[in-house]
DNA sequence: CGTTCTTTTGACCAGTTGGTCAAACCAGAA
DNA sequence: TTCTGGTTTGACCAACTGGTCAAAAGAACG
C-alpha cells in the first residue's frame, strides 16, 4: 500500500522530472548524467536518488509518460470527420507539440537515433497497431475519392517529420531564419501544403 | 611540412573514422567512448590516440567531412533549369542521400539536437547565406508564376524534414511498416506529393 | 515541548572515462 | 643484416560516473 505522496515529494520529483527532460532531451540517455540533472533539479545527487532510485528509473518515467501523451493527437483522428479538416487538423496539433513541448519531441529524438532499444517493442506493437488502423481510415477516404490518392502509412510519416523537424532541428531552423520565430509562417506553410497535398484533382 | 600518408595510416584513419561514424551518430558524443570506437575499429584506444590526438579531433574531423558534402545537394540547386524539375530533383537527392549516408545523416541530427555547439557559428553563417541564396531563386521561380506561390525557406525546411526523416527514424519508420524497406515507396511518395505541392493552380 | 517520520547531506566506493608514456614491436631501405 | 622510423601495446593516472550509507537536519503533529 504506496502512501499518498507528500507536498515536497510532489515539488522535488517534478523538479527531477523536468530536469531529466532538459539533460536526457539535449544528450540522449548515456550522454546525460545525473550529476548535471541534480544540478539542474536543485538536488544534491544523493538526495536525488532519494526520489528516483537509478537513472534508469528517471528516464522510464519519462518516456512513459511521454507515449502516453505522444499520441494521443494520432488516437484523435476521427473517421467520421470530414476527411481534409481532420488531416489537417492532426497536422496542426502536431505542430503546436513541437512548438509547446519541443523537449519532448527531442526526448523522443534522441531514443529512436540511439535505436530505440527501450520502446522498440513498444513502437512494433502499439503504435504500429495504431498507425495501421488509422492509415485504414485514409486509405478508405482515398478510395472514396474525397482526398486524393496518397501512400497513407508515408502521409503519416510526411505530417511526424514536417511537424517534428521545427522541435527537434529548432537550433538550425533558426539560425538559418536569422533568430526569427519560425512556429507562426510554419503553420500556414504546412496549411497550405496538406490543402494542395490531399485536394482532389478536378 | 606533412608527410605523405602510409599505406597503414591511411587504412587506421579510415576504420577509425567509420568507427567513429557508427558510435558518434547513434550515442552523440558524450555518450559515446573512445572503448567503443577503437573495439568498433579494431584497435587498443592508445593505438587509436596515435591516430587521432583526441576524441574531440575524431569528431570534428567527421563534422568537418560531412559538412562538406552535406550541402552540395542543394548548391545544385540551379536557378537556370526547369523549377520544378529542380526542386524534384534536389528533394530526390536528399532522399538518396538518407538512404545511401544514414549515418551521416543521424550525427547531423545528434548534433544539432544537443543545440549544435560546434557547429553553430556554421550554421548561422554559411549555411543561412546559402539557403537565403537558393530561398532568393525560388522566390523567383513563384512571383513568376512558374511554381506555386509558397515560402521559399519553409519549402526548403520541408524537403530537410520530409527526406532526413527516413534515416533519422528509421527504426521507427521500419517498425511501423512491419520491417519493409520504405525507400522505393517513399521516393515515389514523395514525387507525388511535390508535384502537388509545386505545381501553379489552374 | 518531544517524538516520529521524512528529507538532506558528506563521505565514500568501485567501475569507467579520456588520455599519457616508455618500452616493445615491426616494416622496409641501405 | 642492421638501422631507422613508423606502429602497437601494457601499465598507469586523475577525473568522473552511478550508486550507497549512516548520520544529521527538518517537518508534522500531539
Amino acid at each position: 500500500m504506496t502512501k499518498a505522496p507528500t507536498r515536497i515529494q510532489k515539488r522535488n520529483r517534478a523538479a527531477i522530472l523536468s530536469a531529466g527532460l532538459d539533460i536526457f532531451s539535449q544528450y540522449g540517455f548515456r550522454g546525460a548524467t545525473l550529476d548535471q540533472i541534480a544540478d539542474a533539479a536543485g538536488l544534491s545527487k544523493p538526495n536525488l536518488l532519494y526520489y528516483f532510485p537509478s537513472k534508469e528509473a528517471i528516464h522510464s518515467a519519462l518516456l512513459e509518460r511521454l507515449l502516453e501523451t505522444w499520441l494521443d493527437p494520432l488516437k484523435a483522428l476521427d473517421g467520421s470527420g470530414d476527411p481534409i479538416t481532420e488531416i489537417m487538423a492532426y497536422a496542426q496539433r502536431k505542430l503546436a507539440m513541437s512548438r509547446d513541448f519541443p523537449r519532448e519531441s527531442r526526448l523522443f529524438a534522441n531514443e529512436i537515433l540511439q535505436g530505440a532499444p527501450r520502446i522498440e517493442e513498444i513502437l512494433k506493437s502499439d503504435l504500429k497497431r495504431l498507425v495501421d488502423q488509422k492509415a485504414e481510415i485514409i486509405k478508405a477516404w482515398a478510395d472514396d475519392g474525397k482526398i486524393a490518392a496518397i501512400d497513407p502509412h508515408h502521409l503519416i510519416f510526411s505530417i511526424w517529420a514536417l511537424t517534428q523537424h521545427y522541435a527537434d532541428f529548432d537550433v538550425q531552423v533558426r539560425a538559418v531564419l536569422g533568430g526569427r520565430d519560425p512556429f507562426p509562417d510554419a503553420a500556414t506553410h504546412l496549411d497550405h501544403l496538406f490543402q494542395r497535398m490531399l485536394k482532389v484533382e478536378p
